[in-house]
DNA sequence: ATATTAAACTAATGCTATTAGTTTTTGTTT
DNA sequence: AAACAAAAACTAATAGCATTAGTTTAATAT
């Protein structure tokens, strides 16, 4: 039955591919159907609305950091991999910082489908932690925090937030990262003296 | 010459009770010229474009925040005064959910507004890190870690990106800051041992 | 061949920010 | 007090947005 080849997923694979040619200013149904050949309403037999949409994008990016993330620590362990995946992570919002946007845009809006962006991305991180020897419930709490400072540094960086003051970025980040090593040494000893 | 007692400070004053009234998402012009009772096109008398008065509205909410960590610091020292600042950070964005989101959509699109709002609330937390002694650039750089941090935790915490597992936001946000600080003591300790 | 149905279409709605041109009001100057 | 200048309101229009309802097309299954 269907005239394209057209499915959410194409549609979704049409929608990143836009956004990083167009940047993500530029991202309506308008344009897209447009890119797909197709009139703006018929993008409706495929899609709920703009806010599922937008959900959906927001799922595969996190795919993709995931994937990103689990390149980057494949062989790695410990520290290593601690900064291995902190810096895939920031390369990847570098690189493709019009699709980092549609993640930002998201958070403004409570929903599943953040949730569901946000748990593609926690497996490596735990993967990572795995290494250090920390209770489950610690695991839990680190892994909140390395993407909370990951997501912070970089929201900052991109949209100006740092620019006060003459000290590296990169430098910042890695002193970050190395206060979360810190930490989570700091807590392995903590129970080795239990 | 003016008709009403209007300037751009009291339409910043409307834009910003409209929201916390109405919630982020039901904020326009037309509403905003509605709550003042004027036509949507008489705002452009006093502001430039959506994008100027967003970053206006930023920049008062960055002085909010910057108050509020003032007070919250007022006569304390040490992490004492770190604990006290991150907590009055997060508890503002709670209280004024719809407040903090106007900062999180800004920085989808990088502009000098940003870069001002995030200059309010530096002033505070300069002030909470000259109790530690560490160089003046290390401190730049833990300014940075510091905003990161709890922009970061926030974001996730108020879009669910943190639901995932069963532990509490708080003892999280207590073991970031923990973690900062044990980071900003070992950089004092290192300094003596030089 | 016929019936079914997904997926396209057209057309319209109501929202958005924004611009141009006009009128009203107010404060200043003659 | 009368005239002038300018700020700030207005009306009217535009182009874009997401979205809905109703209709037609085209491909598949019977």
């Amino acid at each position: 039955m269907p005239r394209k080849g057209l499915s959410k997923e194409t549609i979704i694979d049409a929608a990143i591919e836009l956004i990083e040619e167009q940047g993500n200013h530029a991202f309506s149904l308008n344009e897209l159907a447009r890119k797909l050949e197709i009139k703006p309403a018929s993008l409706y037999n495929h899609i709920e609305n703009m806010e599922e949409l937008t959900g959906a994008i927001g799922y595969r990016i996190g795919g993709m950091i995931k994937q990103t993330e689990l390149d980057a620590i494949a062989g790695k362990s410990g520290d290593a991999a601690l900064f291995a995946l902190c810096d895939a992570y920031r390369t990847f919002a570098q690189e493709h910082i019009d699709l980092y946007k549609v993640i930002m845009g998201m958070q403004k809006d409570k929903n599943a489908c953040t949730e569901a962006a946000c748990g593609e991305m926690i497996n490596p991180i735990m993967q990572v932690l795995s290494n250090y020897k920390i209770t489950a419930s610690e695991k839990m709490h680190w892994q909140r925090i390395l993407r909370a400072m990951m997501h912070g540094f970089i929201t900052h960086e991109c949209a100006g937030g740092f620019r006060h003051f003459p000290v590296a970025y990169n430098e910042t980040y890695h002193m970050a990262i190395e206060t979360i090593s810190l930490g989570l040494h700091t807590a392995e000893k903590e129970h080795r003296n239990e």
